[in-house]
DNA sequence: AACGCTATTATTAGCCT
DNA sequence: TAGGCTAATAATAGCGT
């Protein structure tokens, strides 16, 4: 639309191209505006602008407001996560199996220390050091990517190459996470109340 | 546009709405795509389609290629960081709070049960199951960006706004990781110390 | 770079099948 | 229910300022 038709290719011109770039990004905004509007949807968009020499490519998104954003994404997320219900092994698979029955040894401990009120961290992850949670969350992500193929192989081998494994059992209860730090001399400080700068 | 004008707001009736939605999702996806197209972008969207009374929400993106649609959420992930943060509730506040007591014999506890030998998960994630490894790493994942936030806004401030923190000591030593089942039954191997091949 | 203009093309609301 | 149809409205390419 408009005076000329537009090949649907990148434009040449880099002037031309900034300029509708600035008006399409103003039209879907609009688009999206309406459409989560008029059928009350949670839509979200993210937009990075055209690369900059110097800067990082802008930035858009909608809705503007990020927390809605990640609301949404996270909802995203979870609902690829459980997509790919192809079949795993879990504790109840393993308890039905008596070679595991050291299982249920270690089952009563984790029981007894849960009973023991004995926090998980995942309420508490927030408080951890930036670093800390990259360096947790490269680790986690290096090893999913390069376990994925071998836990697809394992998939198709028999329940025993499943031993001593970590087992998920809960429904829709979320995983608990606890953590600690690399260094045994890592610490929460207990009353302590004068220190600084610990994170990082 | 159309025969008539349309208010902006829910359409009331019901089949216009889902055809709406129809008509609407395809102008969108279509536009998404000449947009990147056009002007070389990043871009992607999350569409929720209209709420199911059995179902739950049909999902739509753009790129279809979730992938694709993944790549630019973790991009956009990694660039929100520099956000304002909003003061959230951590660690270091409960600690300051007396009531919070507890934490410390937390900490203890952890602590013994580090030095008991039980074992960090950490050489031990490899084992888990794919769709277990997502649903932790999208856990870690917004944790790790709610904590940002916080954590970047904490640094700017002096020094006692950082007391009762956990902090992380060691240099290059990996994060030790236990996890635990959402469920208190969930369990892992105690000895599990023979076999086991890493991936990596 | 950000507006305004407007001829053109694109989208789509309400209908109809 | 899913696809056409088309009158109306909306978006916008190319220009000019």
């Amino acid at each position: 639309m408009g005076r000329g038709r537009l090949k649907m290719e990148l434009i040449a011109n880099e002037r031309a191209r900034k300029t509708t770039f600035q008006k399409r990004r103003k039209g879907m905004m609009k688009k999206a505006y309406e459409f989560s509007t008029l059928c009350e949807l949670d839509v979200c968009m993210v937009i990075y602008g055209p690369k900059q020499t110097d800067r990082p490519p802008e930035l858009h998104t909608w809705p503007e407001n990020r927390d809605e954003v990640d609301r949404i994404i996270n909802k995203y997320k979870a609902s690829i996560m459980r997509k790919p219900a192809k079949k795993t092994f879990d504790l109840s698979d393993l308890l039905r199996d008596r070679k595991t029955k050291v299982h249920v040894d270690i089952y009563r401990a984790r029981k007894e220390m849960y009973e023991a009120k004995y926090p998980t961290c995942d309420e508490r992850i927030e408080s951890f050091s930036e670093n800390q949670l990259e360096a947790l969350l490269n680790t986690l992500d290096t090893k999913l990517e390069s376990g994925k193929r071998t836990l697809l192989n394992k998939r198709k081998q028999s329940a025993e190459c499943h031993q001593h494994q970590i087992h998920y059992m809960g429904k829709a209860a979320p995983t608990k996470i606890m953590l600690m730090g690399g260094n045994p001399n890592n610490n929460i400080t207990g009353e302590s109340s004068s220190q600084k700068q610990p994170f990082v």
